[in-house]
DNA sequence: GTTGTATATGCCTTGACAGGAATATTTCTC
DNA sequence: GAGAAATATTCCTGTCAAGGCATATACAAC
């Protein structure tokens, strides 16, 4: 998991990710869209390619990079352990506990868990 | 957006997130539960708070810190822009244009894009 | 096989960052 | 206010990764 982050911080390859997400791209081709130079284009795509974020297919000299689903579909499984952070219902919820504190002083639920 | 991944890059410092998953923590909880000594914990939270992954409240001596859940939730908008990638329906369609390919040799909608 | 195009790899330098140890800061208790 | 507890900061060192540049490899067309 941390190796796909490490993957994705890196702003170029971000950006990289980005264009694929339109479709597979040879990597001249990304090289002229993001303006970047031929080899660090294909040393970033090797990266990504390492952690499994995408897959190559050569075409006469070219190599087609694509988009993987798999690791990308677990990251938002991941992600979606944290939803409760955002949703709605636990907001309310969070907010009324405030509440509660400010007028009673009870202790936070959160206390030293 | 790029911030975030390099936080969450970090292994320790995903372990910390992974951990106020359950609740805001204070610093020392969170080095004796990680087994992390208590600089790199104050060090890694430091770069989470930049990074507004999470926020600090004072409670007499100890610092709790608790996960936000904006940054998390842009994190996840962002990331369901790829849903088509691993959507069952967007894999059958894609299969069946693999197929035409095959039979009829027709021209990859991808190619060139 | 020679030439041209597309891509990958290797070497080098530089900058960023993590951990360790020591120290500074804040707040509590008495 | 003195000492203790909890946390933050600083300095140091080693490691790793990114970009630039040169070069090697793969495939194509003739």
């Amino acid at each position: 998991m941390t190796e796909i982050f490490a993957a994705l911080a890196e702003p170029n390859r971000f950006r990289i990710v980005e264009l694929l997400r339109s479709g597979p791209h040879p990597v001249n081709d990304i090289g002229k869209r993001l303006r970047l130079n031929q080899p660090q284009v294909s040393k970033h795509l090797r990266v990504l390619k390492n952690v499994g974020l995408v897959t190559v297919k050569p075409r006469a000299q070219e190599r087609v990079y694509e988009l993987r689903a798999k690791p990308l579909k677990e990251f938002h499984d991941w992600l979606e352990r944290y939803r409760q952070l955002w949703d709605a219902r636990f907001a309310e919820l969070d907010e009324l506990v405030v509440g509660l504190h400010k007028k009673e002083k009870i202790n936070d639920r959160r206390k030293r868990n």
